[in-house]
DNA sequence: CTGTTAGCGCCTTCAA
DNA sequence: TTGAAGGCGCTAACAG
């Protein structure tokens, strides 16, 4: 009742079974075309299914990539898992999901996982942080990918090398200017708007937003305004939520003080925009508009939320690329820097777009 | 330079491989306190990580679930997959993903690759198409699920069984009340709403869509009220999309023929949140407001689309507990009844919840 | 309780 | 060109 072996095939054909595989797959050329075609056949007629673990096994290379995210129902990382699904498609491999909730501790064990498995590569993506209770757990992370690495493993980060790891062979990087795109945001934000700035962060030492934060700073700078304050709570909505409710008292403390609606007006940038959708959500609880009392801007640029209104100012990052990169990154073809010699642009060079709606109209 | 193999681990420590097999895994108890011990120091100092694909090879099972969607970007597939990779983990399972756009043949391509992979269960999710250009697809499909059961391979199929497809031993269907939702719907909203209903489906075949088409019609005949024109789309945001435009000339006609917004107002009901939205934009980029020109509603309340402002009205769907329910379906210890003969209510039995919000409200 | 012996299903040298 | 033999790494029956 199981299903039917090459073996089988084999006999049924009869031919041995090395023949038998011949035909069924790739190896030199199929031979000879009337045996082939009654292998075929008998392959058809048996409804043979090659076992791919017995052929992993034998070739020591299973064409399974693993991915790791946070929380595939995140939309972010839900857009570069598409992105990483169609490229494992082009080069016929298959993609094992593992979802960590961000910590090293999980991401290790995950690593693990597929290393067990015995994927032909990784692609991690998520926000690498530095945090003093993340050290043990980065620190073993990172031995863990060496060691994979060392195995013939292929690995790639989106955004930020694993902390402390060292780069071994079949490591890459898929790097994404961050810090250079919240710069420009603020530069072209302050180009409208009078007011001040404040930031919305997540916890220090979540790489991804530090750089955007450092961004954003150095580009209001850079258009002669004051650094922003900054304010720290969790990654998500709900962290975007609560940092909105403080910046709501502010500001209507703030006007009640001015004793109207023309007093200097905020604009907030939520690190990503997932937290800006939570802030404005804040803000309007608390009977606050926008843009008329506090201009708001996202980053990332996530397609479900493009319907939202008013529509979010944000910096459009190329998510499935992003996915579809990393995964090539790690193609049994794209192991040498040649892509990065021969063509000009490095493959894996990621850019955004500053685009500006009307969450930031200056207009009230 | 390959990984240590449990052949190495047993050298070192001056066992068998079967006893290093033995402790390293669990197979009765593991043997005496001192072997043991060094045995795992080995296995530790040699940073031994036991080969899946051999292990599955000589068990024959896998440890791996097979998930077929859609589209992973698409949130209402990136919740449920959300809930299948919980439960997979409990179950020490991982996750195989397969995304196929929606066409049946797809989707038998990728049973196919899983049953190479020797998954030990597959979770289907997505709608099923009726039409006849699938009739082939759909008929494939079936012979290669009954193929792949019949191996001992556990199905589950979120929302209808495939169509055509015989009932073989470890097939489930988490059944979805999509029609007794939107019937119920229907009656909700038929309570607060004078004017007439639309509503938005999507192509005609597809199985969720038509059961959700159907439903509502029956709630509002239940409320005496007439049963509702259907217009038909893409069942995705474009297809609301571009029913919006159809829908927001009528309305603007209707409005400069009676000579004021006083008539009577439409209620639209687009079968999905996505289409909703979408609708609910084309409207607006006709100058039209929601709920003031018209009402509108939607299916599956995602939650991304939940900070959506109209706030919109919808059937919340535990997608979470949809995958996760899939998922344990097709455990090991899922195989009879036996939960729903003993537990009361079938463990596959869900439901969701009508959730009126703003976006419906009667007050212009 | 431990070691020995066969495979799991396939691929890949090697001879023929 | 085709077939025979060995092994990929592990587990599961036996035997000791």
């Amino acid at each position: 009742m199981a299903a039917s072996t090459l073996t089988e095939v084999a006999r049924l054909a009869g031919v041995s079974p090395a023949t038998a595989s011949r035909v069924l797959n790739g190896s030199a050329r199929t031979p000879g075309k009337d045996i082939a075609e009654r292998v075929r056949q008998a392959a058809e007629s048996l409804g043979y299914i090659p076992n791919a673990q017995a052929q992993g096994l034998a070739k020591s290379s299973s064409g399974l990539i693993g991915l790791i995210v946070h929380d595939i129902a995140d939309p972010y990382f839900a857009a570069i898992a598409r992105g990483v699904q169609e490229a494992a498609r082009e080069q016929r491999r298959m993609v094992l999901l593992a979802t960590t909730g961000g910590g090293p501790a999980e991401e290790k064990e995950a690593v693990a996982a597929f290393a067990a498995r015995r994927a032909d590569s990784i692609v991690i993506a998520g926000s690498r942080s530095c945090r003093d209770e993340d050290r043990d757990g980065n620190a073993e992370l990172a031995a863990e990918l060496d060691r994979y690495c060392r195995n013939g493993g292929r690995v790639a980060v989106v955004g930020h090398p694993v902390v402390g790891a060292t780069a071994p062979d079949g490591y890459h990087v898929v790097k994404v200017p961050n810090q250079e795109l919240a710069a420009r945001l603020a530069t072209e934000l302050a180009g409208g708007w009078d007011g001040d700035f404040v930031i919305v962060g997540g916890p220090e030492g979540l790489l991804t937003s530090d750089d955007r934060v450092r961004g954003f700073q150095e580009g209001l700078e850079r258009a002669g305004r004051r650094r922003a304050e900054v304010l720290r709570s969790a990654f998500n909505r709900s962290g975007g939520y609560d940092a909105g409710l403080e910046l709501a008292a502010r500001i209507k403390a703030a006007q009640s003080a001015e004793g109207g609606a023309a007093a200097s007006k905020l604009c907030i940038f939520a690190v990503n925009d997932v937290m800006a959708i939570g802030a404005a959500a804040a803000l309007r609880s608390e009977g606050l508009r926008i843009p008329r009392d506090a201009a708001i801007a996202g980053f990332d640029d996530i397609e479900t939320l493009r319907d939202f209104r008013p529509a979010l100012s944000t910096v459009r990052l190329p998510l499935e690329d992003i996915g579809r990169l990393a995964t090539r990154a790690t193609g049994r073809h794209a192991a040498g820097g040649d892509s990065e010699a021969a063509g000009g642009a490095p493959a894996g060079d990621i850019t955004g777009e500053v685009t500006l709606r009307r969450s930031t109209e200056a207009a009230a």
